[in-house]
RNA sequence: GUAGUCGUAGCUCAGUUGGUUAGAGCAUCAGAUUGUGAUUCUGAGGGUCGAGGGUUCGAGCCCCUUCGAUUACCCCA
């Protein structure tokens, strides 16, 4: 019965100070997505499963949390939960033994809600939605299996004018909480599709993506090797090395791409999109990067990521773009949409790495009253309780332990004063107040203690 | 899913080729100190050495299995 109690692989417990620092990062977003009119909306931890189910691509649907079906071993449906779990075993998965899962993001929820409700919500639809979600990934650096993403999407807008907001939104959370030199990598989705048709056709577009995401990884050679395993020609690979050779300043590599792939119909329209973001926000973090894929492959038009600056070797802090028809998924066509995502963990990891806090964010209780006894204890009390209505935090010691304990206390606690209410004080109608930091100690009379600890 | 590293007191860690009763610092508790502490002094408690098996006269140390943590690959925030 004694087994050391435990909780979950890449899941975590956050204590008070963790907390306080989470909070400082959730209000900070929340704070800049409500003043850019931003409505918050909550969906469920789970969702039916074949609402997630092939939407993250392969790999995606194996790192779906699965919940399991209650009642299996009920003697009306035995049979179909071992026929289910045969399924399983192929690989499959089935509606008689799983048919909810933990929700793998934000967007896929969200493309379920609009579409759910297209007919209730005023278009553009602005949300923003902060809230756990789950992958059955294997925990490392800065990778949980529980982790808090913080997002915005605009739905129902082509407007670029949604990704220059959403890269002023990037840029003005992370200057907000002190992650100055953060990166902000753009692209299109188009770019790559004309890459792709420059190269033999869009069939090959996964293939290429997948292979150039990696250039600064392993370098070009490999991402050439790995083009050739996947079935480019050498001519095709050569095209894509002079793509991958851009380099140079935002405005130098726009002038490349043209050459590039500005003959395209829809390369053009990629590079007019990735330019006018540039141009239009004042964002000076952003770096043009054609290299720049992302997995997800519903994303159709400009894309981001956001890099932690180089020191932390955190990789991405955040990410998004714009996909054309996500609720087309679910039967309601033509609504256009654009979104981010805050990776609130590993933005954790990297404020904690570059010691980013303000030391304000442990705002603990003020004041500790010293137990001195029974009655002075009862009287403490009411005072206590007057200090509270007033907006202060205290507490008062739980029993008459010697001083010394006492003082121990409020020390671990980090209350920044103590208040002693002994018998001469009661008399006196006053109190000793002692600030822990300084040492210092002066009689203030009961009158006036709000005044003099709101200060 | 694949691989590497690591599991010793509440915490951070020592622990010799395998050799008596497994140690230190910090923390906790108690005591010169029931109205002024966080710096000193004295003492105490605290361990199935992650778990299970094996080799050996003898295992914290070697071997196998397993669980957990961590890092990397894949992929991702």
């Amino acid at each position: 019965m004694s087994t050391k109690p435990s909780i979950p692989q890449g899941t975590r417990d956050f204590s008070a100070e963790v907390v306080r620092k989470r909070n400082y990062i959730f209000s900070t977003i929340r704070n800049v997505f409500e003043l850019y009119s931003f409505q918050p909306l909550e969906t469920p931890a789970m969702e039916n499963l074949e609402t997630l189910m092939g939407k993250y691509g392969e790999e995606g649907d194996k790192l779906i949390f699965k919940i399991l079906n209650n009642g299996l071993d009920h003697e009306n449906k035995i049979e179909k939960a071992r026929a289910g779990f045969e399924k399983v075993l192929e690989g499959k998965s089935s509606s008689d033994i799983t048919e909810r899962a933990l929700k793998y993001d934000l967007t896929i929820p969200f493309a379920r809600y609009v579409a759910m409700n297209h007919g209730k919500l005023t278009f553009p639809f602005r949300r923003y939605q902060i809230q756990p979600v789950w992958r059955a990934d294997r925990p490392q650096k800065g990778r949980y299996r529980e982790f808090t993403q913080c997002d915005a999407d605009v739905v129902g807008s082509l407007s670029l004018l949604n990704e220059v907001e959403l890269a002023n939104i990037y840029h003005e959370v992370f200057v907000q909480l002190g992650i100055k030199n953060y990166e902000l990598k753009i692209n299109s989705r188009k770019i790559l599709v004309a890459l792709a048709e420059l190269c033999g056709g869009t069939d090959k577009m996964t293939d290429i993506t997948v292979a150039i995401d990696k250039l600064d990884k392993i370098g070009l050679e490999k991402v050439k090797e790995e083009l050739q395993q996947r079935g480019l020609s050498n001519e095709q690979i050569i095209i894509i090395e002079n793509y991958l050779n851009i380099t140079g300043s935002n405005e130098e590599k726009l002038i490349q791409i043209k050459s590039l792939i500005g003959s395209s119909e829809i390369g053009k329209k990629g590079i007019e999109e990735v330019e006018f973001v540039f141009q239009q926000s004042k964002n000076t973090n952003i770096d043009i990067d054609f290299t720049l894929a992302r997995g997800l492959n519903y994303y159709t038009g400009i894309i981001f990521e956001v890099k932690a600056p180089a020191e932390v070797k955190m990789g991405s802090i955040g990410g998004g773009g714009r996909y054309d028809d996500l609720t087309g998924l679910f039967g309601v066509p033509d609504i256009p949409g654009v979104g981010i995502s805050f990776g609130v963990d590993r933005i954790y990891d990297v404020m904690e790495e570059l010691n980013l806090f303000p030391s304000g964010v442990q705002v603990s209780t003020k004041a500790l009253f010293f137990n001195m006894g029974e009655a002075e204890s009862r009287f403490a009390f009411g005072i206590m309780q007057q200090l509270r209505s007033n907006g202060i935090s205290c507490e008062l010691y739980h029993e008459a332990s010697k001083i010394n304990k006492q003082f121990t206390y409020a020390e671990k606690k980090n209350i920044p004063f103590v208040i002693i209410i002994g018998s001469k004080e009661m008399e006196e109608k006053n109190c000793a107040v002692k600030n822990l930091a300084t040492g210092q100690q002066e009689i203030v009379s009961l009158e006036k203690l709000v005044d003099y600890l709101k200060n």
